[in-house]
RNA sequence: GGUGGGUUGGCCGAGAGGCGAGGCAACGGACUGCAAAUCCGUGUACACGGGUUCAAAUCCCGUACCCACCUCCA
């Protein structure tokens, strides 16, 4: 059974063959650290970190780059509204990113290369596509270069778009452009900018424009032809059909696959244009664990839009949470094997609903055998196996709280021990209105109690 | 104007010509002193109108509504 997945440019799911066997290049479009990391942002994060989970899962030896984009304009802007220096403004957000991803278990990339650590990379680059006659210094005096869109026929090939039917931007400001769809490749630094926002070049000091850096970076660190690049959609166009158009032009072959995850929205609206706040990470985790907030992002397919709704994380989390329960009544048991139609859902394109149905197959039919006295090892074997590739083992140290959650856990355990004591006596004796009472009691402090075969048991409502 | 996507049961969310994915909720049953948990069972869902087919949520044509990209955006 062969990976398949879904490819941007043919649009269509397909056989995926790496160039060299057993190796997988791969990069992703990180974020631009101008501002905290939303539940959005994050989806993109899960999504390749599952991708790269299952590759590696299908034996292959993964090389997984993701950039940061550390110097944009909008960098600039905020920082300047906020009183930073840009570079404070971006490596705050950036370690506010770190932190979202850990929460929410995404592993680290092979490595995770800045804009601003590769500016002569992208010099270089651009002056190749000057002298192949694909780019050119702006003719007034900008300091501005530009990549030439009519020097390049297949301009457009990745989003089957032809440069003719694209509208110009209103806000275009020709500035020299030859052809209103021209894009920079290198901004001339403004008077208004700071100082240390700007680079030596060949053509005056100044500044990457946003789509050379990932031509730039990819090449650096995964030559010159490379297995996957993916993104968010809304990467499509322009960035990656620049992208490509860039550094095809200076003579690589550049990504074999595109992929491409779809929006979480909120009431209708990208969640870069709404409100926000209550939708950071941050913020999120304060009512859910991160595990949950990772399932619910999972259970949706990758290419599907998600409207987001805390009712629906509600829901989601409520079912996770009968997976664990599982997990911990069948006991300490190592993961086993991945069921068929586990991997089967997986090949096909990262199909993770289908897969998570699996899970709860196995899950039910684990509770049917705990419920028979029979052994459910073989399935809660199976179920960690099933979680570990999802990045959803609940028993992963990642998981963890702070270092005194087990402290406290045992003494509300101690206290709670004593209570139980006094139902047991008290139902022993029939008094059901006094253990009835005790219980009541200990739920009110928010602890549940539950009658199992093995004796009463406490978990937190 | 160009390009791409969507509309599935109370809710979330898969599927993509032929036994009703899965979850949440609800209801009934088993178990329980009662609960909880768990298991078993219960749903004539596929925007609308045509068409193709022995068979369509799935294909074709048309209509409506929604969204994204074409400017920074995961």
């Amino acid at each position: 059974m062969t990976f398949r997945l879904y490819d941007t440019a043919t649009r269509e799911v397909r056989d995926f063959v790496p160039l060299e066997e057993g190796k997988v290049g791969l990069y992703v479009c990180g974020l631009t650290v101008q501002s905290e990391p939303h539940v959005g942002h994050v989806r993109s994060g899960v999504n390749f970190d599952v991708l790269q989970r299952w590759l590696r899962h299908l034996g292959y030896d993964v090389t997984f780059i993701r950039n940061v984009t550390d110097i944009d304009d909008k960098i600039l802007t905020k920082s300047a509204d906020q009183g930073l220096a840009w570079y404070e403004l971006a490596y705050r957000m950036k370690r506010e990113l770190d932190r979202a991803y850990d929460a929410l278990n995404v592993a680290p990339p092979t490595y995770e290369p800045a804009a601003t650590g590769h500016v002569p990379e992208m010099i270089e680059l651009i002056q190749l596509l000057i002298d192949g006659g694909h780019a050119y210094a702006a003719a007034d005096g900008s300091g501005d270069v530009y990549f030439d869109v009519r020097s390049w026929p297949q301009y457009g090939e990745l989003t089957h778009q032809r440069i003719d039917d694209m509208e110009a931007a209103e806000d275009a400001d020709p500035r020299g452009k030859r052809d209103p769809r021209d894009f920079a490749l290198w901004k001339g630094r403004k008077d208004s900018e700071p100082e240390t926002a700007s680079w030596p070049s060949p053509w005056g000091r100044g500044r990457p424009g946003w789509h050379i850096e990932c031509s730039a970076m990819a090449g650096k660190y995964l030559g010159s032809a490379f297995d996957i690049h993916g993104g968010g959609v809304d990467l499509r166009f322009p960035h990656h059909e620049n992208e490509q158009a860039q550094s095809r032009a200076a003579g690589q072959r550049f990504a074999s696959y595109w992929m491409h995850n779809a929006w979480i929205t909120t009431a209708g609206e990208k969640m870069s244009k709404s409100l926000g706040n209550s939708l950071t990470i941050p913020a999120v985790l304060q009512k859910y664990r991160g595990i949950e907030l990772r399932y619910y992002l999972l259970a949706a397919h990758y290419r599907s839009h998600v409207e987001f709704s805390f009712d629906a994380l509600d829901e989601a989390a409520a079912g996770f949470r009968r997976i664990e329960s599982f997990l911990d009544r069948a006991g300490d048991v190592a993961a086993g094997e991945l069921p068929e139609a586990f991997v089967a859902a997986m090949n096909d394109d990262l199909g993770t609903p289908a897969a998570i149905a699996v899970v709860y197959d196995t899950v039910r039919q684990g509770n049917a055998a705990l419920g028979n006295r029979d052994d459910a090892t073989p399935y809660a074997a199976q179920v960690r196996a099933m979680l570990g590739v999802l990045g959803l083992d609940p028993a992963d140290p990642v998981w963890a709280g702070a270092a005194d959650d087990q402290r406290l856990t045992d003494a509300v355990d101690a206290l709670v021990a004593g209570l139980l004591e006094q139902r047991a006596q008290a139902r022993a004796a029939k008094d059901f209105a006094t253990a009835d009472a005790i219980r009541d009691r200990i739920k009110a402090a928010g602890v549940e109690v539950e009658d199992t075969p093995d004796g009463p048991k406490w978990s937190l409502a």
